[in-house]
DNA sequence: AGTCTATTCTTGTTGAACAATCCATGCTAG
DNA sequence: CTAGCATGGATTGTTCAACAAGAATAGACT
């Protein structure tokens, strides 16, 4: 098995389920121990992580989870703006990718119901992330994907990732149809307005928490 | 001084000039010992690269330059169309980024004029790095920083980097005048339209020398 | 020729070691 | 008492040597 690519999954895992909180100090000694690898494992798992934006790397001074506060969160909105309406403008009529949308909004309405908000934070991700396949490009999916993991770091920093998603699963399913049965730019246009207030409701929370 | 972070620059710098040819085998005990440092500090620079897109991890087989295929183009035209577009499209008029973009152009003009294509690359790049820089986005520029550093790659690949930027010092000339005097949207369009041609003949280039 | 096997090479990973830097503690001087 | 300064301890940065594990090569055999 290749130990270094599995790390990182494992270290990704982790950081999204939020065992590591945003802005701990991760100690090479003591991760290394934990995860039973050789400093120089980690390290290199360190540097992929660091490149996707998950921990914060300062020389000589350690490796942290990325702990992104407004401007981050900021720009992350203007990343998912630029991309996700880009790619919805644009996509075709009948993309597969829209099945994959459906079941997460499918899942989410289920999850949202049993109370399982943490569930629906994760189908969230997964219907976003389905969105921008819709776009057929690796590259984007793959750094949208990185930028949307740095979100949900957001999400656990203010520790409120149930409820902040609750008005959301309505409003997925809504895109959902109307790129379905009206057009793509009238979808796009509701992401827009979507994601505008998701921002406001994400940067209310920080504001609340008194977080930079 | 840190080793790691210029060690990263270093084979970047090499990597785009051109010195080590896409597809090239990176051997790391060549390699270390020709950078002066050790296999393993070596391999943490090669884990950067790779989540950059500069350069391929098999495991077990080592690391080779990036060598994009008729498809990667393709995909890195796409990521090019959804992110420059957009944030032409939504750019604010009289941002500090356009006199970047104006700069880069002047540059390309005298580089042009002196027949030094290499050059013309160069601040080819530039120029749509600036272009991004309007999202005032950090996230979207890291994003398309890499792309277009894989994109310079694929130019290497096929060997003929400098005529193929030749037509396009005019239009970049022009998306900028249209963005400055008219409108984002008619700029984007016309961004749009030159990133198809551009796509075309890189393609056509690919086509001609058998790659696939 | 084709395939199997043995050898060889490269990468994957480790542990220990030392240098470089940071950090906290306590001290000194003003 | 506070501002700086020295000191020591801890952590990271980097190297080296070694071995395990997988891949590639060459040769033997059918």
């Amino acid at each position: 098995m290749n130990h270094e690519s599995s790390l990182v999954n494992l270290l990704t895992d982790r950081l999204i389920a939020g065992e590591l909180r945003p802005g701990a100090r991760l100690s090479e000694a003591a991760l290394a121990k934990e995860f039973d690898v050789s400093r120089n494992t980690l390290r290199e798992a360190f540097r992929v992580l660091g490149e996707q934006g998950l921990v914060n790397h300062i020389p000589h001074r350690g490796v942290s989870v990325a702990s992104p506060n407004t401007s981050d969160v900021i720009d992350i909105y203007r990343v998912r703006r630029h991309i996700e309406c880009s790619v919805l403008e644009n996509a075709p009529k009948n993309h597969p990718g829209a099945e994959q949308m459906r079941r997460a909004v499918e899942t989410a309405h289920s999850a949202a119901a049993a109370d399982d908000w943490l569930r629906v934070g994760t189908v969230n991700m997964a219907f976003h992330n389905a969105l921008v396949s819709l776009s057929d490009s690796t590259r984007l999916m793959r750094s949208f994907g990185n930028v949307l993991a740095e979100l949900r770091l957001a999400f656990l920093k203010v520790e409120v990732l149930d409820f902040l998603h609750a008005p959301f699963v309505e409003r997925n399913q809504e895109v959902l149809d109307t790129y379905l049965d009206e057009s793509p730019s009238a979808a796009a246009a509701k992401l827009g307005a979507y994601l505008g207030d998701s921002e406001r409701q994400v940067l209310g929370a920080y504001a609340r928490a008194g977080q930079d």
